[in-house]
Order: structure tokens, then sequence, then C-alpha cells
DNA sequence: GTCTATATGAAGATAGAC
DNA sequence: GTCTATCTTCATATAGAC
């Protein structure tokens, strides 16, 4: 286990901080020392350089936001329909917290110089979701509530139903009514039940 | 009309390069102006500076995306299966290409620092789809060949299970392959009518 | 581990000639 | 409109003391 000092702790705060709220090319070490309340060599000392602490606050973030991925638990004591409506309200709740949309866009904007990053988050992000939905889903076929051939791209349309514009509204920094997403939470359910119970 | 000189129009096609290459913040006047076979200062002539270069070339971009963006015109002489297999396809290729992928990329980025950017990319490529998807849904509704409440909220379905994880993998940088593409679209066109046509 | 001080280079922006 | 040359600021990174 990698102890990691208090010091460095508060870096990776405000690391994390002054990337997403600059870009990673504005941002500067400068800006995350002051901030951290630690000198500039300190930082250097933790982390090398500049992508040393980016990448490292930004791993640290993916894991973080892995947690919040999984599909709820208590989805396994539900019927079928409210289940499926538990796992909606949960999925667009963190897709469109404020604080994970801040590193899903830093992670877009940046991966074309980190390539790392995009798998990084992928797969402790959407995929995370995405698994949970195909094992759900391979449960209920298995108990002939659904019937469903391809249960990964029945999840993905499931999901990306309940995306629709939203999440690209969300990145874009554009309003989301809370309407919206529980209209949007609804219809997804009544869509894919109608198509696939059948 | 507006006459723009031909090498503002070098200029913006270097600063297009540089500023997705490398992202706003740590792209360099210098780089463009070099790119463009320019001076610095022709640049700053034209375009006051970084912010107002960056703010013309999106601009610019978002309109060129625009027209690629409207469902094509021939759907409206197909049957409806098809004709949404031909939307599905025309979607996923405009959504999927690398050059709108890294204007997606970059206004996703700078959003945050440009908010009228959110508003301008939004509107000229995702909505534009959207309204004419709600066109074509709203026709062939009152042509008694689907029963639809709610085209608006049909229509973000049906084009969210396109996009699916597609393009959020494609905006990491992660590969996605032909075959997902095409399965991607003809389960969304099949869920959509299972769902819609009843 | 942590600090102050500094070296070194780069980048935004402008002055002034043509 | 376009250029060369330059000003000035700021950022990455390190040296060296404690």
């Amino acid at each position: 286990m990698i102890h990691v000092s208090s010091k460095a702790e508060q870096c990776l705060k405000a690391a994390r901080h002054v990337f997403t709220k600059r870009g990673y090319g504005a941002a500067s070490m400068d800006s995350v020392a002051e901030e951290a309340g630690i000198s500039k060599a300190t930082v250097y000392a933790h982390f090398g350089n500049k992508q040393g602490l980016f990448a490292a606050m930004m791993q640290r973030e993916c894991r973080r936001c892995m947690d919040r991925m999984a599909i709820p638990d208590d989805v396994h004591q539900l019927e079928l329909k409210p289940a499926l409506l538990r796992i909606a309200t949960s999925f667009v709740a963190v897709g469109l917290d404020p604080e994970v949309l801040e590193i899903l866009r830093t992670a877009i904007a940046e991966s074309p110089r980190f390539p790392e990053l995009g798998e990084i988050f992928y797969t402790s992000g959407p995929r995370t979701t995405l698994d949970g939905v195909i094992a759900y889903l391979d449960r209920v076929c298995s108990e002939g509530l659904l019937r469903i051939n391809d249960t990964e791209t029945a999840a993905m349309q499931f999901l990306g139903m309940l995306r629709g514009d939203l999440q690209m509204r969300a990145l874009f920094g554009l309003p989301v009514s809370q309407h919206e997403v529980t209209q949007a939470a609804h219809a997804a359910v009544t869509t894919f039940l109608d198509s696939y119970r059948q």
C-alpha cells in the first residue's frame, strides 16, 4: 500500500479544481500550489511534472466515480418495471451530476493527449453501468420475464435512450430541467418494455 | 456579405488544426501563424486576440457541420422502415466522423470558458438532426403509420439508441467497429418500431 | 519532505515600417 | 494589410538550504 501524505492529497484536490476550471493547457502549477497551500517545489516532488499530476488526479477521480456508477443493490428486490425505473433514475442522476460532468468533460478534452485516459474513464464509468445492466437483463431473461437475443445491445439501447440529448446538453452547460429527466426515465422504461416484453 | 480574405481563411484552417490537436490552452498563436504561413501580427490584425480566433474558427466549423446534420432528403421517398434505417445510417456516419468528433471534443472541452459555444454547437448539430427526426415522425404519425404521443421524446430515444456508447467511445479515442455501427442502427430501428408501431 | 529563490524558455500582444 | 522586431508577463522546472 502506497502512503499518500496529506499534502499530496491537498494537492490532488487543488489540481482537480484548477484543471477542470481552466483546462489542462491553461492551468498552471503555480495555481495548483497556491490553492493547495503548499510550495510549487513540493508539488513537483510528489508528482514529477504537470502531466504526472494531471494523470494522478484523473485516475483518482475515475476511481471515485466508479462506485457511483454501479447499479443500485436494491434493484434485485423490486419487480421488473420498478427495477428498471430505479436503474434509470440512478443512472441519470449520476450522469448529470455536476462533479461527474466536470471530470467527464476533462477526460474527453484531454483524451487525445492522454490516450490511456479514455479507456480508464470508459471502463470505470459507462462500462461499469453497462455491465450491471447486462447482468440484470440476463437474469430477468433467464426468469422468462423478458425475451432478448442480445442483452448487450439492449442494455446499450436502454442507457442510450436515458441519455438522449440530456447528457450532451449538460456537457455543453445548457440547462436540463428535472422534469425532462424524469420524463426521459419513464419514457425509456416504457419503450423498452413495449419492445422487449412481448 | 463580409469579405474574408484568403489569408484569414488560411488562418482559420490552421487554427482548426492547432486548437483541436493541442487544446485551446496549450495552442500558441505562433504555431497558428507558422502553420498558416503568415506572420503572427497578421493573425492579430484579423482576429484581435486568441479568444477571437478560437471563436471565429469554432463558429465556422459549426456552420460547416450543420449541413451534414440535417436528415437526408431522400427519406421521404422511402417506406417507413427503410427511411428510419436511412436516417440512422446517416446519423451515425456523421456522429462518428473523425472531423466532427474533433470539433465536438473541442466544443465540450471549452464550453465552460466559452458559454455561447455550447448553444451554437448544440443548435447547429444535435438539435438540427433532432428537429428533422421530429418532423419526420410527425408526418408518419399523421399518415397513421405510427402512433406516438410525444414525438420529441420518441425522436430523442431513437437518436439516443443510435448513439448508445458508440459516440462516447469514439470521443475517448476507443475503437468502434463498422459491425457495431450497423448492428446498432438495425437494432435501434427494430426496437423503435416494435414499441411504436403497435 | 518542504521550502525560497531562480534559471530558462515560451507565449500573448503590440510598435512601427512598408 | 502585412511584415519584422520586440516588450512583457508568466509558466515549467530545478538548485540548494533546512
